[in-house]
DNA sequence: GAATTGACGTTCT
DNA sequence: AAGAACGCCAATT
C-alpha cells in the first residue's frame, strides 16, 4: 500500500456491486458510476474493475452501455470474457451483447 | 513531482 | 442528426 488504500476509495464500491451482479446478467459501467451517486465518470469504473481482475470480482459481467465488450481484451486471451457469458446463456454477435436490455442489471435491482 | 493514460458517458457545437 | 470535446479519479511512467 503505502499509497492511497482503495480500503476507502471509490474503486472499491466498484467491486462491491460487480459482486452484486446476480448470474446471467450484465451492467454498464456507467450504471455503477451514476449508482455510486453521480456518475463520477464511468472511466473509473472500468479501471477499477480492471484492478478486480485476480479477484473474486466476475468483471466479464460488466461492459459499456451499449453492451460491447470493450474490456474483453483485457482478460486472458481475447475471447475469454465472451465465452464467460456465453456460458451464462448470453448471445453474442461478435463481440456486440444481443438481447442486452433483457440481460441488463442495476445495483437498485436488488 | 508532473504529465499521460484508462474497460465510458454526457454534453456542446 | 453526427461529430468533437469535456469530465471524473486514480494509477502508471
Amino acid at each position: 500500500m503505502t499509497k492511497t488504500d482503495p480500503s476507502d476509495s471509490f474503486f472499491v464500491r466498484c467491486y462491491a456491486v460487480s459482486q452484486r451482479i446476480p448470474y446471467g446478467k450484465v451492467t454498464s459501467y456507467g450504471a455503477i458510476a451514476k449508482y455510486l451517486g453521480a456518475a463520477r465518470s464511468a472511466r473509473m469504473v472500468g479501471w477499477a474493475i480492471n484492478k478486480s481482475l485476480g479477484k473474486n470480482v466476475p468483471a466479464h459481467r460488466v461492459v459499456n452501455k451499449i453492451g460491447l465488450l470493450t474490456g474483453k481484451h483485457h482478460f486472458d486471451g481475447s475471447n475469454l470474457m465472451k465465452q464467460l457469458l456465453e456460458n451464462e446463456g448470453h448471445k453474442f454477435n461478435g463481440d456486440q451483447l444481443l438481447n442486452f436490455n433483457e440481460v441488463f442489471w442495476t445495483p437498485t435491482d436488488t
